[in-house]
RNA sequence: GGUCGCGUAGCUCAGCUGGAUAGAGCAUCUGCCUUCUAAGCAGACGGUCACAGGUUCGAAUCCUGUCGCGAUCACCA
């Protein structure tokens, strides 16, 4: 039993003894560190249930607990919070009994329990990935690190958009303009190839529009009848009849496009345990309307097409099927939902990592879901997260506005490896050693500036600003991680034995206390599914550690168990920056 | 207009289910490398927590309203 849930138990009795009243429960909280203590005990609260003063009641909880907590060495009452002074051993023996756990926070998952299926990254096949594309590879990858980490089996999938009226587009001003340019003849990356295409048809495009309104059309008429657009269209015809010269090339561009993408992903660290491809699935979903229809959860209007009526849930009537019969969006996502949990039958729920400006749309979708009443329905989560916008406005592609997400990372590099070459603390390092560490920390620090925000939260990316290496940026936790490495390597002593050091200081105290957090810090950020909350986590342990490692000297210091147990303390922190990093698809550095 | 989200220091952000004098980083200023990596540490400066009410012993946090910003409200995806 832990030291909060004795004194917990312990205050109960205290008060059922002194007052004849029993508690439900007591409110704790960290001793500010403007007072002197280290588990704080909020008296108010009781009030309600002892009339007394609240100075008067925490003087007497402190004196029973004194006189009956071994643990409790003393108290001081601030008004109502009553300041509990804990014995450094309670710290040291936590400390000991987790130091040489490796999985420390970690847990792991229970027999019976069900899957999460992590939805994200799911791009269009017809440009390259930006920056927020990034923000959502990112999320996505290190909640679903982060749920795995807090216990759960974990599947991590995304639904790519490789069909559609875009997808033609691109394909069609291949066929014009390319002169059968492929990746190979142009030395170019398949998406960033295929990408210049889409923008090729956006001008081909808008100059007939032009073209048009100059011969007397109106601006709407121009838009729809431009030939090239009505071209596009033909093609999409041709490609849902399977027509073999667009299905062919159809293919082939979509190749050069995942080629790429698994390039950038590559790059960016994450990974996938399944893929569902729209050309695959946007079929489905037609037979769960019939369900639907015969269930009653559905009604069809005189013109043949089929709505969900929500508006007893506040909303609107939803369209879920075209009146001549094809699908949209909603048929597909309930189409691809269904089968999703038919595919992998331990899947008890799912996150769709997607932006902000689908809000509508997952409610929608979860809402019939639970009415076609699948049981899974009640644990669908839309992880939602907002826009990364630019100093000038959001990102448009056809405006060139765009952060590519390959030349951020490379640009990332560099600025790492600027910097590094300044410091010139590398010696002994090989050419590709050092090409390897400024990607290290150039990604590091992108990833991080991006999963330190709350997720919800728009993010403003400046690119003459960019990203932070000083301060609360990766780099500056990576650097405590090298400092605890370095400290390792020059150990030339036994550091297993378990050491009784009969004080800790400040220092020391503050940073097992904050490995303490750790696990509920998991299981907090797995909850709510926001790294964030794990980037502050360890930002705040690592400001702890660099003080303490200004503040004290470890191996210089003389008496043999302090100096093991701060090296065996360095150690640990090291590690838990590195698992909280791995949470955050982040991998740290031996040096830099 | 309806709905949803956001609004905290000059800038970028923390602030857990309501708790003590609202915290970091950047920027500006002061100290600290002859000692374990200074991408660091110690400190100074900087606040009407958008505004107005309400609930409470206690509100940045919960409720209502107002203002501002964003998103969304397609037989597009």
């Amino acid at each position: 039993m832990d030291i909060q849930q004795h004194l917990e138990q312990q205050v109960k009795v205290a008060l059922q003894e002194l007052h004849e009243v029993s508690l439900e429960s007591v409110e704790f909280q960290a001793t500010r560190k403007e007072f002197e203590g280290d588990i704080t005990i909020v008296v108010f609260p009781m009030l309600r249930q002892v009339k007394t003063n609240p100075v008067q009641l925490g003087e007497a909880i402190g004196n029973y607990l004194v006189a009956n907590v071994s643990e409790v060495k003393a108290f001081n009452v601030v008004k109502g919070f009553l300041n509990l002074v804990i014995d450094d051993s309670v710290y040291l023996n936590f400390f000991n009994t987790i130091k040489d756990d490796e999985n420390f926070g970690c847990a792991s998952p229970k027999e019976g329990d069900k899957a999460v299926m992590v939805e994200y990254s799911s791009p269009n096949t017809n440009k390259p990935l930006h920056l927020g594309h990034i923000r959502n590879n990112l999320l996505g990858y290190a909640v679903a690190e982060i749920i795995k980490a807090s216990g759960k089996k974990v599947y991590k999938t995304q639904i790519i958009n490789d069909r559609g009226i875009h997808i033609c587009k691109s394909m069609l001003a291949w066929q014009r303009f390319g002169n059968g340019e492929t990746p190979a003849s142009s030395g170019l990356k398949g998406d960033k190839l295929v990408g210049n295409y889409y923008v090729a048809f956006d001008i081909a495009y808008k100059e007939e529009i032009s073209n048009l309104i100059a011969q007397g059309k109106t601006e709407d008429e121009a838009k729809k009848e431009a030939p090239i657009l009505l071209e596009a269209q033909e093609m999409l015809r041709k490609w849902e009849a399977g027509d073999e010269e667009v299905v062919s090339l159809w293919k082939t561009m979509n190749q050069w496009v995942y080629d790429g993408f698994e390039v950038t992903y590559k790059n960016l660290g994450v990974d996938f345990d399944s893929y569902y491809y729209e050309s695959n699935t946007y079929l489905l979903g037609k037979d769960n309307i019939e369900e639907g229809l015969a269930k009653g959860v559905f009604f069809k209007k005189e013109d043949g097409s089929v709505w969900c009526d929500l508006s007893d849930e506040g909303l609107d009537e939803k369209l879920v099927l075209r009146s001549d019969g094809t699908a949209v969006y909603m048929t597909q996502d309930i189409g691809t939902a269904i089968q999703r949990v038919k595919d992998n039958a331990d899947v008890g729920g799912m996150i769709y990592t997607v932006g902000n400006e689908q809000d509508y749309h997952f409610k929608v979708l979860f809402l019939i879901l639970k009415k076609l009443g699948y049981d899974w329905a009640d644990n669908l989560h839309h992880l939602s997260y907002g826009m990364v916008d630019l100093p000038s406005g959001k990102m448009k592609s056809r405006e060139g506005t765009v952060v590519d997400a390959d030349d951020l990372m490379v640009e990332m590099t560099s600025t790492a490896r600027e910097i590094s070459q300044e410091l010139g603390k590398l010696d002994g390092y090989s050419q590709e050693q050092k090409e390897e560490l400024y990607k290290i920390i150039g990604l590091g620090a992108l990833k991080y500036y991006v999963l330190k925000v709350d997720p919800k939260k728009r993010i403003l990316f400046d690119p003459k600003e960019s990203v932070d290496f000083n301060g609360n940026s990766g780099p500056f936790i990576m650097m405590a991680y090298v400092r605890t490495k370095s400290i390792l390597r020059k150990t030339d002593f036994d550091i297993s034995q378990e050491v009784k050091v009969g004080e800790i200081n400040p220092k020391e105290k503050q940073l097992i206390k904050q490995l303490q957090s750790y696990p509920d810090v998991i299981q907090l950020a797995a909850k709510n599914q926001n790294p964030a909350l794990i980037a502050n986590y360890v930002y705040d342990f690592v400001k702890d550690y660099n003080s303490f490692y200004q503040s004290v000297s470890i191996l210089g210091e003389s008496d043999l168990n302090i100096k093991t147990f701060r090296v065996q303390l360095s150690k640990k922190v090291g590690e838990v920056i590195k698992n909280a990093f791995s949470l955050l698809g982040i991998n740290v550095p031996e040096r830099m």
